[in-house]
DNA sequence: CAAATAGTGGACAATTTTATCCAATATAAA
DNA sequence: TTTATATTGGATAAAATTGTCCACTATTTG
């Protein structure tokens, strides 16, 4: 469904604001850890987060990654999935063709419309704040 | 959603199941036209697809991919999917965790539950025949 | 200012997926 | 039985994705 590299980049994020709600910036190595993907990968993800506003970077001692109480508040799943895979989830066919529309469907266009739009729907609905709380209280886990 | 190798095998399966409908044989050849794929490797698809019982292969002159009538009647969407992609799409974490379920959750299962779900009985309950009738009909498409 | 720390950016390597080529096999028809 | 035709299977190659390494920059602290 999406690119490994985006999925390190919603279970980073969610480690990272949740992190944030108790006012903590992490390193590389934590967000690594947490999630339990390869670090040198990971740091290009969070650089693509970063360059999106998604999540804040400093450089130096005392560094680290973090999340503002504003991102908190705004950041949807679909701005990370956006950022990282691009808008192939929205506008792309089913299968593969370049000009799938109303006017011109592919054979599963209306099945799959269906079902794209409750994924949009729930990725433009969901915010990193709510899975970070979740995630804060033990009801869901990043690696394994 | 799908990798392209499924991507070709729904739409090969469709052309096929479509010519078979007007009791027609149709070679690698004519297949990768229609459906506008590199032929080598849609050869490999076929492969998977007849080893899986869902088309027929004959080789020789007279020789070509065709689906009987049982099989038109019978084969979902599903079975194309399973073939070529396994049970990811069933199975797989949104979000690329091993073992993730009802006791030990992503943060986002439960959104991405419901949306494979509607999925999983989209494919299950959808038949090539219905979308090879459309097909045929010139309602939908299957190149461009 | 020097030293230590942490992210950045670029080059490179491994893996997976997609795609190609060709000899071998099977089969129908002449 | 020979010939022509069409799929098969194996070996490779190209492209995309995933993953690694390292020197560089920025920044904090002593």
């Amino acid at each position: 469904m999406f690119s490994k590299a985006c999925e390190y980049g919603i279970r980073a994020s969610i480690f990272i604001a949740e992190q944030s709600l108790i006012d903590r910036k992490v390193s590389l190595k934590d967000v690594a850890e947490a999630i339990d993907s390869p670090a040198a990968y990971t740091s290009k993800i969070l650089q693509k987060l970063s360059r999106n506003n998604i999540i804040n970077s400093d450089k130096g001692p005392t560094g680290g990654f973090s999340m503002g109480k504003k991102e908190l508040e705004k950041v949807k799943l679909g701005s990370i999935v956006f950022a990282i895979d691009g808008e192939s989830i929205y506008n792309g066919c089913g299968l593969g063709l370049k000009k799938c529309n109303e006017k011109m469907p592919c054979p599963v266009h209306n099945q799959f419309k269906m079902i794209r739009d409750q994924l949009k729907k729930m990725l433009e609905t969901t915010t990193v704040l709510s899975l970070a709380v979740d995630y804060e209280k033990g009801f869901s886990f990043l690696k394994r």
